[in-house]
DNA sequence: TGCCTCTACGGA
DNA sequence: CCGTAGAGGCAG
């Protein structure tokens, strides 16, 4: 299928009506496009979501064609006629170019990526349903056999008397026969719900008609609640009418029926929104200067590399070039990589736009989503500020596309399929719209720093060149251009990085988390009522628990790695839980393999680094900040409020502290064990360690004093370390892209890895191994010197109950973006995969676990 | 994916 | 003989 195919203008009509609609259904079984015919009198779109009957239920489906006739070879008695439209014109123009590229570039299917892209619960499917019917008095009633009391129990255990089929199913295997035995004795009703897909909302409103109906006279209380209507303008939510007056809604109901007032449904706007005191563009710095004078330069599309420091003031950059986006009459969307990052940037962007700010992410309520979503739709331009979904909103005029922190994973979609990179999908977006795209780091990936060097090469063997350009000309279409911003806004240093050798700690006698030279940091900070941030890799409080007399390690049931120990609110009953599937145990008091009732702790986590601070420093006030703090909804602003308006004086926390944080009064950052980030045996450690590292730093020295950086580690030697202590971003980044090219990695090589997956052992791994030697023999014929790594097992092997193997295809070249894809024969190896065995694929991947 | 049908097997 | 479990096929 391609794009073509899938235009969203109607088809021309004939002399009748279309009366049959070509339906992409939401069923990963094979066929997927199907026939269904159009009651008379229904109007229908292409694009419209629709629900169909397929077998004996009811699903989801969208409208890619209509047509006056049938297919030759389909009998019109098997044409069934599509059950009701769910919702209509949910695509801007061109939309459906971008989700076929990402389809066929993922090696995923249409359906799987309108899923992915459309706000959830559009697409439903019908559910079986088991309801407890009321008792008939006939007669004696038959006894049941102890299966269909057992489901008569589980459906009595629910104050409805109902559950779905499936949840049944789960809770009593075989539970079929039963169910037929029940029906038979007319005990149960067994029927279809058709869930209703996400609707919009609409509130009851009065409206004031007239003050004194001449049919009819009012009581004074009548009268009353009129004029308080009158009073605020003759027209308010019903709702607050009568929580303003106290008024019944019998009354309200009175009113209406003597025709003083109306009552009307108008739909309400499910939008997150905040007030935001207004704020103007900041004068620019040189190099901001030139950086938005090199992002005007670009005629139609083409891509900017903006390389800042940490506080070199590219937000700023990004909202001046918006502006003339907005005042053009078109729309601009600006990515974050992760959720905690939106609250800040959005209540930045609505201080200077207002209220064209839109914010989208999937951490919206299924409501807020698709209300969103139709916003979105309307021509007006608005700004979108999210996260990686948001590269999908359905803008159709888009004149900018801006990544922030482009580097960062959190851009690479890694379940469900298709596993798409945000940037990736940028590129293509941008290119569509004809437009700019924005890539901002002060970490650039290799990928991004390999395409811009690709384009306008450095001079051999010199310092990489920042290539700004004259204002005019403009930049030619399709360009790559890099901007640097060297300095910070008010040409403050970035502040001095210490490496502190944890080996030397020990000897010198201190077996505590913190070295000396952050203990003294953490007092200077008390000391001068500062604010400081301490970062650590992990959550929780220790990586694993073992006997201390026989060493036994408790591991998770479902998955092949050993649990965490959390502290829970009651101190006395810790916990334990994967970080892979999140099943929890309580700690046990002894050990379960000898009996032994003492446990050593090993690792540590987020909760054991408060622990240890609370014991050194019983007077600082800390704050955790992980994922396990941040889980409520709006608790990442919260608790981000409380710290910048110095509440507490030190964060804790994981990755989340280390990016996009602005508050000036941090003065002091310190990483706990920057080992843990380098000992990843995954070849982009290095790049992620870099990363990371410079991003926590930059965290600090962003008001009028410099700030302090103490990473302690084991192993300060280690060059990338070395190269972090002083700032030597290119040096590095050219040396790394060296290693790659002689590995043909990425961004030289490209990856491709598939991903089997089963609850038998033994299958996944005989399955992998005949995908091995099918993939060879036919790739072998397409590329000379492509590289099929493996079948491995995964680096955990077992995942909820699941036994993972991979393969890993390095290719020759790196195909990156390129639309026209790696020629895999997918759809035959997955025909040659047995039904237990998941097989999924992952372009371009980031995770090697 | 979910659901229905077919078939092979084991117990009464 | 029946009833059950497991595998395979199919949906307009």
């Amino acid at each position: 299928m391609s794009g073509s195919e899938l235009s969203a203008s109607p088809q021309p009509d004939r002399h009748c009506d279309p009366c049959y609609v070509e339906a992409l259904v939401d069923c990963p079984g094979s066929p997927q496009v199907l026939t269904y015919r159009i009651p008379t009198g229904h109007t229908i779109a292409v694009g419209d979501i629709l629900t169909v009957p397929l077998g004996r239920q009811q699903v989801g489906a969208i409208a890619l064609r209509l047509t006056p006739d049938l297919p030759r070879d389909l009998d019109p008695g098997q044409v069934r006629a599509i059950e009701a439209v769910a919702s209509s014109s949910l695509f801007p123009p061109g939309y459906w170019t971008l989700l076929q590229t990402v389809a066929d570039y993922y090696h995923s299917s249409l359906m799987a990526t309108i899923r992915v892209v459309l706000p959830p619960g559009l697409l439903r499917r019908s559910q079986k349903r088991v309801k407890l019917l009321p008792p008939q008095n006939l007669g004696p009633e038959a006894p049941l056999s102890p299966l269909a009391q057992q489901i008569l129990q589980v459906l009595k255990s629910s104050k409805t008397g109902d559950y779905s089929w499936t949840h049944i199913q789960k809770k009593i295997k075989g539970a079929a026969p039963g169910l037929r035995e029940l029906q038979r004795h007319q005990r149960v009703a067994v029927y279809l719900q058709t869930q209703s897909p996400t609707q919009p909302k609409t509130r009851r409103v009065a409206t004031l008609i007239h003050e004194q109906p001449l049919a009819s006279s009012l009581t004074p209380r009548q009268q009353e609640v009129l004029q308080f209507l009158k009073q605020r303008g003759g027209e308010l939510w019903a709702v607050d009418l009568m929580g303003s007056t106290h008024a019944s809604p019998g009354l309200i109901q009175t009113l209406a029926r003597k025709g003083a007032i109306a009552l009307s449904d108008r739909e309400t706007l499910r939008l997150e929104s905040s007030l935001m005191a207004a704020d103007h563009p900041q004068s620019l710095t040189l190099h901001q200067r030139k950086a938005l004078e090199a992002i005007q330069s670009v005629q139609g599309f083409g891509t900017v590399l903006l390389h800042g420091v940490t506080g070199s003031g590219k937000t700023e950059v990004y909202l001046q070039a918006i502006a003339p986006i907005l005042a053009a009459g078109q729309s601009a969307l600006l990515l974050v990589p992760e959720i905690g990052l939106t609250p800040q940037i959005s209540d930045r962007v609505r201080a200077r736009f207002g209220q064209r700010v839109r914010v989208y992410h999937s951490a919206l309520s299924e409501g807020e989503r698709y209300d969103t979503w139709r916003v979105l739709l309307q021509s007006d331009p608005q700004v979108v500020v999210g996260t990686r979904s948001a590269i999908f909103a359905p803008l159709g005029n888009l004149g900018l596309i801006i990544l922030d922190e482009e580097h960062d994973g959190g851009y690479k979609q890694e379940s469900p399929a298709p596993c798409y990179h945000a940037r990736t999908v940028a590129h293509w977006r941008a290119q569509l719209a004809n437009c700019p795209l924005i890539l901002g780091s002060a970490t650039p990936s290799l990928e991004s720093w390999h395409r811009v060097q690709a384009a306008a090469p450095w001079p051999e063997a010199a310092q990489p060149q920042p290539v700004v350009p004259q204002p005019s000309p403009a930049a030619p279409a399709g360009s790559a251009l890099y901007v640097r911003l060297p300095e910070r806004v008010h040409a403050q240093p970035l502040p001095p990085i210490v490496l502190v050798d944890m080996r030397q700690e020990l000897q010198r006698g201190n077996r505590t988390l913190l070295s000396q030279r952050i203990q003294q940091g953490l007092a200077k900070l008390q000391a001068e009522q500062q604010q400081g941030l301490l970062f650590i890799n992990r959550r929780g409080h220790s990586t694993f628990v073992s006997c201390r007399s026989c060493g036994y390690v408790v591991e998770c049931p479902n998955c092949s790695v050993s649990l965490t120990y959390h502290h829970t609110h009651h101190p006395s009953t810790p916990l334990l839980r994967c970080h892979y599937c999140n099943h929890t145990a309580p700690q046990p008091p002894k050990c379960p393999s000898c009996g032994s009732p003492y446990f050593r702790y090993f690792g540590s986590g987020t909760q054991r680094v408060m622990e240890e601070l609370r014991e050194q420093f019983p007077t600082l006030r800390v704050l955790r900040f992980d994922s396990d703090t941040t889980r409520r909804k709006g608790a990442h602003r919260e608790l981000l409020t409380r710290f910048s308006q110095g509440e507490v004086d030190l964060m804790v926390g994981t990755q989340m502290v280390t990016k996009g944080l602005d508050i000036p009064q941090v003065q002091f950052v310190g990483v706990l064990a920057a080992d843990s980030l380098l000992n990843l045996s995954d070849f982009r450690a290095s790049e992620r360690t870099m990363q990371t590292l410079l991003q926590v730093a930059g965290r600090t020295g962003r008001g009028t004093q410099p700030g302090q950086v103490v990473i302690q580690t084991y192993n300060p030697e280690h060059p990338v370390l070395q190269a972090v202590k002083d700032y030597q971003f290119q040096a590095f980044t050219q040396s790394e892209l060296a290693m790659r090219q002689a590995l043909q990695y990425p961004p030289y090589g490209q990856l491709l890895l598939l991903k089997l997956s089963s609850p038998n052992p033994v299958l996944v791994e005989q399955t992998a191994q005949e995908m091995a030697s099918l993939l060879r023999e036919m790739l072998g014929a397409l590329w000379e010197n492509f590289a099929l790594l493996g079948p491995a097992p995964a680096q955990v092997l077992k995942v909820a109950r699941r036994f993972r193997w991979q393969i890993l295809l390095k290719l020759p070249e790196n195909l990156e973006a390129t639309p026209l894809s790696t020629p895999l024969p997918l759809d035959y190896l997955r025909s040659r995969c047995p039904r237990e065995v998941r097989l999924g694929i992952d372009v371009d991947p980031l995770h090697f676990g």
